[in-house]
DNA sequence: CCTACCGATCGGTAGG
DNA sequence: CCTACCGATCGGTAGG
């Protein structure tokens, strides 16, 4: 019978990968080294690459983690709150703390996806997809006609926009909180789409380009 | 006595930086090696580095580049439009049209600043701050209140937020355009800022912390 | 302006 | 036989 893993196991690998991500968060995915995480973490390199398969693993693993609790907090927010304003007020504030709590994993998702591979990419993909489709459908139930017009995914994108960005100038250790970021973010957001009036696309149905046209 | 530079030597430079640009835009400054450049380029590597000192040159180079050219534009929009609310919506177009125009650039300086190092990173870092100081400066003539509230540099990095975000997910082939989405995130801005309400500081005057809570 | 190299360091794995 | 872990070193490749 095999003896089954140590208790302590699962606690080691989540403390690696949360070394893992603080490395990657400040240095990016390429710049840090497997020995640099080992040493990060306390462990050995043999000893690390008993907990992860390779240094792709490592990536894929800090991404899905976060992704997925991001999921989470989106279908919870859904379940629980069915009027448009106070289920998007809810996911931003939701949101912008489970950022705040996983800075660095988050971090690490938005500036290294593009070293994601294969099946591990796929997934965090899919995940993230969700994710927005939950934004813009409710932003859809909000500005009904946004729709029509192509705008509610734009209008997601923007919100994504600054709230990402937020995390690339706001200091943890600075004055400014997150926690007072989000109402701002929220006001902001409200108090602007119902100005938006351009429409983005001109024309609805897309014509298949001459052969003409695609030479030119 | 020297020869002098070949008449080529500046278009061959300037066509070096571009492809270079391309290169890290696509897959990161870590990832691409000197030889990648030189192949992209048509040259060979000791010919690479007759045009440009090092790796890290390059990257200042195309990083210095392109925020020169954006600190000229918030100058000339200054110079010529003094009525806030159309300063800033002309700030906005031509930041985007600008973007647009040298989206590798632009995605390098924003994907790749921390590799930046020294003397080149300063110069890249100031010219940023220019840039960033005439939005928040055209926003504080929009908003007086904001300042009091210590709100108009948060307002300003929204604002980036949302136009730098959008080169991570809006593909230049696509049917969506930049020239359409300015107007989009103009409108979502001047929208929003008459709404936020949010003071961001409860205090204005920061205590120094005793040294309990300094250790707490 | 090329081929031919260097010191160093990378991710990953061997034996024990 | 398993796991947990070490010192040492592998084949390749990076920037220059």
């Amino acid at each position: 019978m095999p003896r089954g893993r140590a208790p302590t196991y699962d606690a080691q690998r989540e403390a690696i990968l949360a070394g893992a991500a603080k490395l990657f968060a400040e240095r990016g995915y390429s710049d840090v080294s497997m020995i640099e995480v080992a040493r990060a973490c306390g462990v050995s390199k043999p000893l690390l690459y008993h907990y992860v398969r390779d240094k792709d693993d490592l990536l894929v693993l800090i991404c899905e983690g976060h992704v997925s609790r991001l999921v989470e907090l989106v279908r919870e927010t859904i379940a629980e709150e069915s009027e448009p304003q106070a289920r998007l007020k809810l996911m931003i504030r939701r949101f912008v703390e489970a950022y705040a709590e996983a800075r660095h994993e988050h971090r690490v998702l938005t500036q290294d996806v593009k070293f994601l591979t294969g099946a591990g990419k796929a997934r965090v993909l899919a995940h993230e997809r969700e994710v927005v489709a939950a934004f813009a459908d409710t932003i859809a139930l909000l500005r009904p006609e946004a729709g029509a017009e192509g705008l509610h995914k734009p209008l997601t994108m923007l919100l994504f926009g600054m709230i990402n960005w937020m995390f690339t100038w706001l200091k943890p250790e600075g004055e400014l909180t997150y926690e007072a970021m989000a109402p701002v973010v929220t006001e902001l957001f409200f108090g602007g789409i119902g100005a938006v009036r351009s429409p983005v696309t001109a024309k609805k149905t897309r014509r298949k380009p001459t052969p003409k046209e695609t030479l030119a």
